[in-house]
DNA sequence: CGCATATAGGTGTAGCTACACGCATATGCT
DNA sequence: AGCATATGCGTGTAGCTACACCTATATGCG
């Protein structure tokens, strides 16, 4: 298997990832449905508790589209559990979290938990250290995109 | 008061996950642009080309709910790459791949073996492993939700 | 000051994802 | 045969994702 290409054996590393994400993202949703949340928008919302940003910066540190961001935002702002506010630059906004945005991240930190330990459970302590510093390893070597657009 | 944020939420397995598969998917698509696919639709084009199925025995391989596969199908059909015929049981479809679709897959072949190298020469031969194999033993660990519903 | 350019953010469009539900056909039971 | 149930697939709804492009404001330079 010397010459180019390796790899057709463990097929698209893309494909496999993605599947792979849509198995756990079930997991998650799966328990947190109880708090009617998803774990995307827990994510944000743990994230935004983190402080107040722009959604620039909210973006970059997610390395999502400023546009994906935005309307993410959206179902979490109806449901009145982030803020958004305009900043010092009038086109700029601040992303907050709302009292009720905090009692949310209360209520569902159980239910994300149990997802975690699920997780763990099933692939195991080893399996999932094993997949972990996959992820961070992937994520430290590959290029973060900010700056190209 | 023990509004000391309580625990790590970077260890969110799923949220890293779905962050690595953002950055990945978006390197793939960079690449498989110039022919005008994504990398979703390239690897159910390839999927589809290994035989004919139903819908559901599609779904059931891709551990994709049957109307997200029955609605990521439609585009590819649209552009005549895939076709949709009306299996023994009139209830069921065949799902294949036209003529078109072989060539386009051919085309964009090149393509993707450019991104999977990219990500390869990026992550380094022991990096990819890890990633591989954390990714497969998780694969191969979680429940697949066949059967659920 | 006034204009060119850069920056912050949103819209339009398009595709991926899944759950609840509905429709049509098949199958099993009496 | 006739009806109840199971199966195969699509639709409705809702959310995630990104690129191209637009608007509005800020900033820099003459």
């Amino acid at each position: 298997m010397s010459t180019g290409s390796s790899v057709p054996m463990f097929g698209c590393t893309c494909a496999r990832l993605r599947k792979l994400t849509r198995r756990v993202t079930r997991i998650y949703d799966a328990h947190l449905a109880a708090q009617a949340i998803k774990v995307t928008q827990y994510s944000l919302l743990a994230n935004a508790a983190r402080g107040e940003r722009s959604v620039s910066e909210f973006a970059a540190e997610l390395e999502m589209d400023r546009s994906t961001l935005s309307r993410n935002l959206a179902p979490l702002a109806a449901q009145g559990w982030v803020s958004i506010s305009i900043g010092a630059d009038p086109r700029s906004r601040r992303i907050g979290v709302t009292a009720a945005g905090r009692r949310k991240l209360r209520a569902a930190l159980p239910l994300w938990r149990k997802a975690q330990c699920e997780v763990e459970a099933l692939l195991g302590k080893a399996g999932v250290g094993e997949l972990h510093s996959g992820i961070e390893r992937a994520l430290a070597a590959l290029p973060n995109p900010s700056g190209k657009r």
